[in-house]
DNA sequence: GCCAACGTTGGC
DNA sequence: GCCAACGTTGGC
């Protein structure tokens, strides 16, 4: 059982709106980056869970806490020629890219702004508040995973 | 919109 | 294998 923080763009899809997708299972999108890609693939598990962080935005901040409900599958827009994220150099035999699926699992009474991780002691050496870190697919303690939910209100 | 920080690319 | 140039991320 891992636990996570994962990062999404504002404008591509907010906590909110997983309820409104199919079976209200969301399809993590276009992870390009390898060191993100190693952890989808080689460390995440089904059943983990993770921080939904929103970036890219007014607020940047987590609304709450998703679960992973299907985990580490090669990620089928790197296949298609027609999409934003195809992959020419990848195979189906030996897939560069990976996703996995997210499900709410609990939304946080407060939202929790990065502001607030930032001024937080406890949450010093957390990835997300420090400069520069662009990892969108963070790991995060059990100890950081409980103060943040705490600071949540759940 | 600015710009610092970082990752990736590609010439050598 | 180095490193400059470039593109992207993401807070502010």
């Amino acid at each position: 059982m891992n636990y996570w923080l994962v990062k999404c763009e504002y404008d591509e899809c907010t906590f909110d709106e997983l309820k409104t997708r199919p079976q209200q299972t969301g399809r993590w999108r276009g992870v390009r980056n390898y060191q993100a890609r190693n952890f989808i693939r080689d460390v995440m598990q089904k059943g983990d869970l993770a921080f939904f962080y929103q970036s890219n935005c007014a607020e940047p901040g987590s609304s709450g806490v998703v679960k992973v409900v299907k985990a580490g599958y090669p990620d089928p827009s790197q296949f298609d020629p027609e999409h934003k994220y195809y992959d020419e150099k990848s195979t189906k035999d030996e897939p560069r890219w990976f996703t996995f699926d997210v499900k709410q699992h609990k939304a946080f009474k407060s939202f929790v702004h990065l502001k607030d991780l930032k001024n937080n002691n406890d949450l010093k050496d957390m990835k997300v508040v420090q400069r520069g870190q662009r990892l969108s697919i963070q790991p995060v303690t059990p100890e950081e995973f409980e103060i943040v939910c705490e600071m949540g209100g759940i």
